[in-house]
DNA sequence: TTAAATGCAAAGGGTTTGCACCGGA
DNA sequence: TCCGGTGCAAACCCTTTGCATTTAA
């Protein structure tokens, strides 16, 4: 999915609201705004942080209960960090798992390729349909692994 | 490992507290007992919770204390659920990830063998390790797909 | 004896809720 | 006008921390 595509999905949302008889506001329009210039993962917290840093009068309930808007839209996913907290995924239509190393902090994208023989396999072997965005592998990097 | 050598480590626990200056108390007698009954995963809210039923003179402080001890001599692990929550595994001894159904909350455990290929896959590729342990896979289980 | 462990209480962080008011459609 | 959204504040839950006191070794 390009850049192009994304703007369009940021674009879109304003009409999609109000075809479901939801509303398009200042705050909402703030939070895209956050969310359209965040490439990968952040936290619901930072999200909070990221509004608050745009215009201080944010209020993080507003934060919360848009996001949750957005998530029913299929705009973002969240899952939980390895620290536990909300962890939003932007845009999870390139569906893909996720790598994450418990030393350094870092983590990438682990596109659905790489775990097609897993999925194939539990699909298989067990019936059982996984959720790509939420699969995360937690480990050691290669950078970390040699220092 | 069989449910005598499950009983073998809980016995081991008061001397391996001790060699390492650590001492032998009533509270974590009673947590152990709690874990020890405690097959698979579950929260440390759940502990708490199960340690207070089982002595309402519990502290919570103490059981979260305790469990960062326990995890030190590698008889539990933590991890995070999908509500974000500290979830932890004990006798992480036998390596596995975990499977969970979203839907019906259920989880599984996920043997190294069913992973054999990601990890391999990661590490040729990356030079990733992967921490078994921490992998999670969440889904809908063939259950609930097929209600 | 003495350092570890406890109990208590308070703070902490992120998130959710109730409710009166505001403001898109 | 009307219902959804907002802001505020308080509540919530789980977890952590400080400190005086107890207790295992």
């Amino acid at each position: 999915m390009g850049a192009t595509d994304q703007r369009e999905v940021w674009a879109a949302i304003p009409g999609r609201l109000r075809a479901r008889g939801l509303r398009w506001t200042p705050q909402r329009r703030a939070l895209i705004g956050v969310l359209a210039e965040s490439r990968g993962h952040l936290t619901s917290a930072e999200v909070v942080a990221r509004c608050i840093a745009a215009d201080p009068a944010t209020t993080p309930s507003t934060v919360y209960r848009t996001l949750d808007v957005l998530e029913e839209l299929g705009v973002i996913e969240h899952a939980h960090g390895s620290d536990g907290r909300e962890e939003i995924h932007v845009l999870p239509d390139a569906e893909h798992g996720h790598l994450r190393c418990r030393s350094c902090g870092r983590t990438w994208e682990l596109p659905a390729s790489e775990l097609d023989t897993l999925t194939k396999q539990l699909r298989r072997e067990r019936g059982f349909e996984v959720d790509l965005s939420h699969v995360t592998i937690v480990g050691r990097c290669g950078e970390c692994t040699l220092a």
